[in-house]
DNA sequence: TTAACATATGAACGATTATTCATATGTTCA
DNA sequence: TGAACATATGAATAATCGTTCATATGTTAA
């Protein structure tokens, strides 16, 4: 029993505890409904931010807003083509991340 | 909340969408540093509310508000024994998020 | 029963954050 | 050039949420 409270007191102490700290950050990205309906958006395919803004019935600031986020975060990448930007995936972490939520919510 | 709810339904009629809500939700659980380190620490095992605040160095009621919160969304469960009641990740699905989450913190 | 302990809960406070509005920056083409 | 369009950004507002304090509920043992 006292061997428990040592080693969570140590696991606790070490530097996997920083890590767990931008851990949450990271899941705090995809604890947002707008930001998650976003990569959503993105899994098939590269799409604009007036495309997304569209896509989703939302103003375009706040698309923007949320898509510095997701780039912020790496979550996202850009594209530049004239006027438009284009926004895809960063990396296919994002979609087993999701994935694996819809696991648990899909029961 | 239940605003966001609204929208799906109300906006909307992609069936999927109400289920990115729902994921949304979920993440915003795993959101959070002292939730995921409560959930770390019930990695090997079982433990109370009284060792889990003690290893986190917490208000105990802390502790207890943030395992209702996991309960809440099933992420744990409990076992009462005594005094005490000792809580435990409900499945594996939690465990495989984190890892997830960790292969992308992990660069 | 009562005392002592373990956990849960409600209210309040502070901090964070998503959205909107207005405007700025940047790009193309006449 | 400058007009039109696409995107980004800053400030303000409103809502959400984690923590703390005080207290309630529940359990055991005397």
């Amino acid at each position: 029993m006292f061997k428990y409270y040592y080693k969570v007191i140590y696991m606790n102490n070490v530097p996997e505890m920083e890590i767990l700290f931008e851990l949450a950050d990271l899941f705090k990205v995809f604890g947002d409904s707008t930001r998650l309906r976003i990569m959503y958006t993105l899994f098939d395919d590269e799409h604009s931010v007036g495309e997304i803004a569209q896509a989703l019935n939302m103003e375009q600031s706040t698309i923007s807003h949320q898509l510095r986020v997701l780039r912020t975060n790496k979550l996202v990448k850009i594209r530049r083509d004239g006027k438009q930007i284009y926004y895809s995936l960063d990396d296919d972490h994002v979609k087993k991340v999701i994935e694996m939520g819809l696991d648990h919510v899909l029961e």
